[in-house]
This record gives structure tokens, sequence and C-alpha cells, in this order.
DNA sequence: GTCTATACAGTGATAGAC
DNA sequence: GTCTATCACTGTATAGAC
């Protein structure tokens, strides 16, 4: 990490952010440049590079700043919700970017495209870990809340489905959202909610 | 498409797309550089724009070679299955790339990086397509065979469970490979087992 | 057909004025 | 702190010799 955090002041990194955030959603992360970025600001180039010192930095600002928005997201929706069943449908919901706002969609499609790049830029690894890691402990936390409740069987191992249920979602955004497959995202949701239902005590 | 196929010889198809392949392996789609595909050639660089129009030319070739390759591949491993279960399961730990020669994982992480940037670069788009297409179509070609078959329920729908089993292989390939989680391999497995374990008609 | 050499357009990053 | 101007470098693609 070339750039302190400290430095860097709450407007510059919200707005550096959100406009990384911006650039990748139109250009993507291989064809990503500085200018690009400056573009979705209202300041110049030079701006970005005072505050932080290298491309990867203003990457790494953004990626922190989606686990940030994220975290909020998740919480906002799920502390409305009384059952650990509903909340972890709403998790993958939200996940899946199903109704949710552009910058959702918008932060599932860079994570993803950083994710598959990540195996060559070691400075994308640690937060993207972060990130993998916060989003399956909180399906889990869920699943093994559901499990001693005697919602879901006995057997059902929390961080196994947990896992399970991240590829699926990770790979609905990658394919689904990247090819335009819109319409297949209802489909999918509906076979995740049939997962969840497998995981369910059987009611007769 | 710049690149005429008919223009360019066998050999030196093989020879490019084998590049490619090592040259994504090594140094990822966002960073790839013609010369870095030159030195996994024996030629120079002037050799590939002697063949190819244009880099982008060079990424498709090695993406059509990648699902001939595939589909070889595919082929003769469900060949020598008796059951539409047994192949199903063959196909599956294929994609996940558990027992897979070298190159069958640089494909796999490859096409989910190209994935990624799909939405951003126009000429990836078809190829793609046709490759996901191709995955979904054999995996639903197995499970239509298993449920006429009575193996599994009558109730499973051939596409969805094939675009759900595709997407959790996709996003395993994704975090699981992307990000080194090689442990996590075997548990995926389990749990794709199981859900198809769930597809079957109950045996009691 | 394949090479060496190079043209030409960006790109990341810096300098110095304000 | 932010700008304009610019630099050093890399990357794609081409020219011309062989």
């Amino acid at each position: 990490m070339s750039t302190s955090e400290k430095e860097v002041p709450e407007e510059a990194r919200q707005e550096v952010a959100g406009a990384v955030r911006r650039a990748l959603a139109k250009h993507g992360y291989a064809n990503l440049t500085t200018s690009q970025i400056a573009e979705e600001t209202e300041k110049s180039e030079a701006f970005l590079f005072y505050h932080y010192d290298t491309k990867d930095d203003l990457v790494s600002a953004f990626l922190e700043d989606s686990i940030g928005w994220l975290d909020t997201r998740l919480k906002l929706t799920t502390d409305e919700l009384e059952t650990p069943d509903e909340r972890l449908r709403a998790l993958c919901d939200i996940m899946l970017a199903i109704d949710s706002p552009r910058a959702m969609q918008g932060i599932n499609i860079a994570v993803m495209e950083l994710l598959s790049h990540a195996p060559h830029k070691e400075s994308l690894q640690e937060p993207l870990r972060v990130h993998q890691d916060y989003v399956r402990d909180r399906l889990a936390e869920e699943i093994r809340a559901g499990v001693e409740q005697g919602i879901y069987r006995e057997d059902v191992d929390p961080e196994s489905s947990a896992s399970f249920l991240q590829m699926t979602l990770d790979g609905s955004t990658g394919s689904v959202l990247s090819l335009g497959m819109e319409d297949v995202g209802e489909d999918i949701r509906e076979e995740i909610h049939a997962y969840i239902d497998g995981l369910m005590v059987d009611k007769k």
C-alpha cells in the first residue's frame, strides 16, 4: 500500500471511489486509464495523483469503499427482517443485484472483473479476499442461525452451503450480468431459492 | 471479425492459440501485450501481425481454439460413461478443473477473465456466448436424458438446472481458482454432487 | 513468410505556476 | 490543493529487407 490511508481527506476519497466505479462500469478494468477516471471527476487528472501515489491505489480505494458500501446495504436490508431464512434470501437477492440500485450492479460487476484479474495483481488480492470472506460469513451466519432455530436441517453445514451459494451468486454476476442475459436472472433466482428450500426441514 | 478464418494456416493457428493461452495464464488479460504473446512463440511479434490483423483477433483465435479443445475433452470423457448421471457428474468435475491437465485450468481461468471483460469488448461477446451455450447445452442434455430415464425427478427443468450448475461452476472457477483457495475446491465439488443428488428421484 | 527497425498514439506520472 | 504542460515510456501496428 503505497498510499497511507490517513492522508486522504474523506471528501476526496468519496469522489475518487465514485469516479473509479463509474469509469470501471464504462470501460472495464482491462482498458481503464487514469484520464478516464479523471473524466468522471470534476477535477483534473493531476488531482488523482496528488491524493494517491499510483493508479493501483485508486482502484484499491474503490474496492475498500465498495466493501463499506456493501456492508451498509446488507445491514440495512437484513435489520428489518425477522427470521434467518428471510434474511438469507434477502442477502442472495441483493448479491444478485435484483431490484438493486445501479451502483450495486456496478460494484458487483467491477468486483467480479477485479476478482478474475487478482491472480496477476497482488495488490488486489487482500481487499478482494476481505470482500469475499465478508459476504460468505454473512451467509454462513444466517444459515447457522437457521439450523439452530430448527428452520434448516441438522445436517446442513453452514460453511459449505454458504460457499456454494456464494459461488453461484458470483457465477451469476459473471455470466448473467456480463453477457447481458437479463432474462435468465429470474430463473437463477428461483433455482437459488429452491436450493435454500432444500436446506429446510421437510414440512409434511 | 477483421481476420478471415480461412487465411490462417492450421499450423500458425495452433501456435498462436497456445501462445495466447500461456501468455494469458502468466500475465492475465488486463496487462496482456502482443510482445508477451510473441515470447511464448518461437517466432517474432511481426509473425503474429502477419497472420492476424489486430491483437483482438489473436485473443479471438485463442477462444475459438479453446472451444474446440473443450469439445474434444468433454466428448472423450463422457463417451466412456454409461448413464446420464455419471456423465453429468463427470462434466461438472471437468469444468471444476479437478484432476484436469494444466491447459484446462488455464482455459477455464482465461475464459472467466475474458467473460468479465466481455461487456466492454464487443469482439469477445459472440465467441464467449457460443462457449457458454455449448457448456450449458451439454449439461442440459444429460439432465434431460436423466429425467427421461427416470433417474431424475419429473419436475426437474433441465434448462434451469443446467444454468444453475453452470453459474456455480463459473463462480467456482472465478473465486476458488482466482484467489487460490484450492482447499475449498473439494467442498464445492461435494456440494455440487449433493445438488445433483437432490435432482434424483427419492430412493426409499 | 519471417525478420529487424521504427513510426505513432497513448499512458502513468511529475514539474512548476497559481 | 488544483491546474496546465510535459516527459519518459510502453504498446500496437507497419515498412522494408531478406
